[in-house]
DNA sequence: GCCGGAGTAGAAAGCGCTTGCTAAAGGGTG
DNA sequence: CACCCTTTAGCAAGCGCTTTCTACTCCGGC
């Protein structure tokens, strides 16, 4: 039924040898023969068998990547810049991969499934991207997981999650054990998350609501603890306590900014700015604050994180913290490839910018 | 190195078709050899070799999806849905299926190019999103490719383009080549557009703008042909002529629609109504219009089209079409999986909604 | 004029798995 | 109690490709 390598052989007058040598190219072969074997590849459409090339030489084109939530543009961003990354120069005509995207919906378990389901493809490589879930159970597995499939010769790259292994949450600089064949492309959220607290500061916002993502995940936690530092370190007035005025949303969705700006307003009415853990939730906070007759910025302040496309064109146009998530994302689909050295340490930081629009201004003075 | 078949094998005590065909699980095995198999399993950590079992099974658990963008939250929601059914109720614990998305950027080569990747991989369907290219030579080739995958057992789908096949562009109904074994999901782009125009017209616009897409796209034609046939069915007072205000932007993207918009207003400084060819571009068109000191809905009414989440949080909230965007990537990807009949004629046409929000009023009166 | 080394092509042994066929038990039945 | 059928397991032949090793041809150099 399908055309084989034998077939082309055959047609070429060559053995089976000569063209897998051919279309592999690393491996010298005579002009003549070379362009018989073509020709007789075109004239037959021939297209090789992955499965079988892949099992004969033990490799892979599939690259893996994870993410929560493919349908926002926080992890299409980064997918989408991985994956240009995977047509590179680097065969004649650029490598064969392929991106396989695997929607965990944030997940441990499916997280765990679907590694296994890419090791069983023996992946040439894996990214892992979005926030990590904070629960010791989970880590272990993930990161005995992950020991195994690079073991097995699979690159792993992290992408927008803190670098893995038994440093502790708080603990800091080169961790103890062995060199961790995993890298890590990281965003500064707590950098971030500071300076976005300190610009609300500095225009004289003192009662400050935060509508945090999941309280389970690495990406909730270091954006509160830069928000909570800067307020923490402020001098010059008294500033709320901050946990009060944090609610946690279920999600990093529309809702939970909704929700939660409704009840931030019902713990604290006399609110003059709300933080939102990214910007899709900040959305939902502008729309509470509208729905209850609030004018953003006039009577309430808003600011979101990551700088999607549209928060530039939301009305008023929303102040965050741009993360470059395409960098971040090429960045790792270079690293997942080998096509550049892996970053001091193994962790390469990308810097995470105040934008400041339309939506945060000075408090309202009464 | 790896564990393989025959280690699972050796320490079960079984032979390897044993083993084989209790993870496979089609095909009788006694209750005591399973656990036995099991329990090695388990003890070795074994994962299946995918390629080796594609090859020998002549099967492939990889399914692509073709998109334009994957950044793109139209194409992330399909993309999500269509891979959520992957992993439905098919085998013991769901099929072990993993979704390859490539990102064509919109380009007929890269097209062709992935899915030339795609037979090489064997994969078990494809999704082919996203309007078509109309160019008679690229129609051709992609028809071919098809059906050369087709003919190899890939199941193709297409979403969100109109079918297949050598029916001229206008010709309708039943077509007559013999039953091409592609089955489409299609939206409703001319109905929906065609209603947008109705409202506005309704609303007493007369002089109405259309930021188009690229030219030579099915999405873009359609779209247009909607809208230009409640123009010209309109009865109730003199429409402007709407091939003037029709201006093709480069993309699909915010610029297209800022630069489109400015451009209409060149043109025709009196508009009071500007149709954008979806959300996004509605989002540079509400910008330009901002730029220029005009108020939406005031001054200008505007409207999108797909409805993408951040439509309705955009100030003021977009008046749109609605695509049941999920929906279709999860019919698609039933489809693709041979899940669900196919649909009569092989199509399923998707509704396109009218969502009249706060972005459209009547014009002025002056 | 003979030998050694490039340069080029082929034979064949797998890669790890699936599956058709065969074989060995076990259990009813006449 | 022999026989046949059912149930369960193993054998072995591939699936289509890669790659090592071998073989051959053609040169230049001594």
């Amino acid at each position: 039924m399908a055309v084989t390598l034998a077939d082309v052989a055959a047609r070429a007058g060559v053995s089976a040898a000569t063209v897998s040598r051919v279309l592999s190219g690393n491996y010298p072969v005579a002009g003549a023969t070379r362009t018989r074997v073509m020709r007789a590849v075109e004239e037959l459409e021939y297209v090789v068998n992955g499965p079988a090339s892949s099992l004969a030489a033990a490799s892979s084109d599939l690259v893996g990547i994870l993410v929560n939530d493919i349908a926002d543009p926080f992890f299409g961003i980064i997918a989408g810049a991985v994956q240009s990354e995977l047509n590179g120069p680097d065969g004649a005509q650029g490598s064969h991969k392929l991106a396989v995207v695997c929607n965990t919906g944030g997940s441990p378990e499916q997280e765990l499934t679907y590694l296994t389901l890419l090791q069983r493809q023996r992946a040439a490589a894996i990214v892992l991207t979005g926030g990590a879930v904070e629960d010791a159970e989970h880590s272990a597995a993930l990161s005995a997981r992950l020991q195994r499939l690079a073991a097995g010769g699979t690159r792993i790259v992290l992408c927008g999650r803190p670098p893995l292994g038994p440093a502790l949450p708080g603990q800091r600089g080169p961790q103890g054990h062995g060199e961790l064949p995993v890298l890590t492309v990281a965003f500064d959220n707590r950098g971030g998350a500071r300076r976005l607290t300190e610009h609300l500061l500095a225009l004289g916002h003192r009662a400050i609501g935060y509508v945090a993502g999941p309280a389970e995940r690495t990406t909730t936690r270091h954006r509160l603890e830069g928000h909570r530092s800067a307020l923490l370190e402020h001098r010059g007035g008294p500033v709320r306590e901050a946990e009060p005025l944090t609610v946690h949303g279920g999600g990093y969705d529309r809702s939970s900014g909704y929700d939660g700006a409704l009840e931030l307003l019902r713990r604290e009415p006399r609110l003059t700015a709300v933080l939102a853990a990214n910007d899709t939730v900040a959305l939902g906070v502008c729309a509470a604050l509208r729905d209850q007759g609030l004018r953003i910025p006039e009577d309430v302040s808003v600011a979101g994180f990551d700088d999607l496309p549209f928060s530039a064109d939301a009305a008023p146009a929303l102040t965050t913290v741009r993360l470059p998530l395409h960098e971040a994302g090429a960045r790792a689909g270079k690293l997942a490839l080998g096509r550049q050295g892996p970053p001091p340490g193994g962790v390469a930081t990308v810097r995470a910018d105040l934008m400041v629009r339309d939506s945060t201004a000075r408090p309202r003075t009464d």
